[in-house]
DNA sequence: TCCGATAGTGACAATCATTCTCAATAAGGC
DNA sequence: GCCTTATTGAGAATGATTGTCACTATCGGA
């Protein structure tokens, strides 16, 4: 019944928190065979549902249509990401927050919730364009 | 070269704006083949990233990891979404366009694009819990 | 420290939305 | 009406994700 921890939880926890932007499983599972970690790439799916269940990580789908994943903090916040390479920042919106209950209620909506995500590109790829 | 109208392609459209909320591709499949229209899977996944690619049809990912589109108006607007029944209200957001300008070009990012997306119980729905 | 119940793992099969293939069809200019 | 070629459709192919199930390893208790 209790959660129990294992090595590779934790191989994923740490490869995640490694890296800046999104990820997707598929490539998380090629980062860690690379380093001699042998684990399952159903494990790597397992863990990555958990860690963003827990909020612990935030997913997104991309374009492709594949779930990317990244670290970040339980509490609640919002991303400014880079287009060409995936860097990621987060962002507080104390502003929008209210901005986006206002409306729901405004329109007879209930329990709101909401997505918020800037895209851009940011000053290094800028550089090299 | 030139794109050649189909009633195809008309149907796709019209049964896409008949539709509040948003719809996958696979339900507008099933609804169009109820309705003595017979027309390729293949065919209405093509209409539909045709009519998106035009401004013409808003796309989302849904959490099952389908597409959906609904019919919209092609100036920039975001969305106040239904979770239960998929209702949906197109809203205007002034305010959050320039606080997403600001925000990117704080941090030295250019072209900045955004989502922002309410999601809610609408009115008909919290009635019926 | 040892043990047993059982959560977790991994290899592979299964699923499912979406895209590709390619021969057959039909829109639109002449 | 004719010809070129964009478009269609049926089914195969793709590819990410999830399910299956026998095997393994964690951890609380003896």
């Amino acid at each position: 019944m209790t959660k129990r921890s294992t090595w590779q939880r934790e191989a994923v926890r740490s490869a995640l928190a490694a890296r800046a932007g999104f990820v997707s499983a598929q490539d998380l599972h090629a980062i860690l065979a690379t380093s001699e970690q042998r684990i399952g790439l159903a494990t790597v799916y397992r863990a990555l549902a958990d860690l963003a269940e827990n909020g612990l990580a935030d997913a997104l789908t991309s374009a492709a249509g594949e779930v990317r994943y990244r670290a970040c903090t339980s509490e609640h916040h919002h991303h400014l990401m880079c287009r060409t390479c995936g860097a990621t920042v987060e962002i507080g919106a104390d502003a929008v927050e209210v901005w986006a209950r206002t409306i729901a209620e405004a329109h007879g909506f209930d329990e709101p919730s909401h997505t918020v995500d800037i895209y851009g590109r940011c000053p290094s790829c800028r550089e090299l364009a």
